[in-house]
DNA sequence: CCCATTTAGTTACCATGATAACATAAATGG
DNA sequence: CCATTTATGTTATCATGGTAACTAAATGGG
């Protein structure tokens, strides 16, 4: 996350941008995107949170659900899908079938492996965080880059 | 953080959009935003680890650093300029004073509150990460957005 | 002046990202 | 066919973000 206020000043940049021959405005955009996109990411993680979500936790179920010909995808698929490493899986996925929003069955082809399916719940929690999803980020990047925060 | 990699289908934003009234291309904006500051935030605290520091450790000794006409800071002011919460700060400017990147003293005038000043150390590794970090900003902005990663 | 409120910093705890090292199963190749 | 290698998932540990609740000091109204 990057949550610097103030950015480095364009004299500072323009200094170590000359003697790398880096450029100025490169550096200006790629720091005003790094904040914002921490603030949006602020801002949904609130949001995830008030649903009993995270970042990570929908994602996964969005994968899974917009499967067209599978009913359920390995750990690894979502892994290889949303490119987060395989501990942050295994516990992600834990921790959504605790909450009854996944099943995790072994797999029957591979005995190392199992199969991980929306429930009726997590199919519902999904369509719930969805529009409000589709909102805040249409909202962010509606309004000028630098307003609040 | 987001790291999707597939980013959700027109089809699927389209109808959302249309639902809420929202700017699908806003919406599409918003995820490849996202995961381009993702992706380099990723990078850079690849490139901070190396240099023994981090995304937060780095920004505290450039506040500090970048003050016109102070030698030091106090943690609130410092965490008014970056907008992390307080506990983080604390946490980030003990172990800064650990590796002996900063100092901290007792205020003199309020003593709820301590002043940070950089070290010669710190000093000198802020000056040792900041050519390659504006480096790493400059290249990831001058290609496409998905190219790699 | 004194008690209530505000402010600064800390502690305790939790969430979510990472790597390293491991167990187990599958795949491969002599 | 068995031994080695590769692949899948887990555990253990760490880093860095958050909030809630706390202590101690400053501030401010009566």
């Amino acid at each position: 996350m990057f949550f610097l206020k103030e950015l480095p000043s364009q004299q500072m940049v323009g200094t170590y941008a000359e003697i790398y021959g880096a450029d100025p405005a490169h550096i200006t955009s790629a720091l005003l995107m790094m904040r914002r996109a921490s603030l949006l990411i602020r801002r949904l993680d609130a949001y995830f949170a008030a649903h009993g979500l995270s970042q990570l936790r929908f994602l996964v179920l969005i994968v899974i659900d917009r499967e067209p010909e599978r009913k359920s995808l390995t750990p690894n698929e979502i892994a290889s899908r949303i490119d987060v490493s395989k501990p942050v899986m295994t516990r992600t996925l834990q921790s959504l079938q605790q909450d009854g929003l996944i099943s995790l069955a072994a797999s029957q082809t591979d005995k190392r492996s199992k199969e991980a399916a929306l429930t009726a719940e997590g199919r519902q929690q999904l369509q719930d965080a969805l529009p409000g999803y589709f909102r805040i980020l249409s909202e962010e990047m509606a309004r000028p880059p630098d307003a609040g925060g």
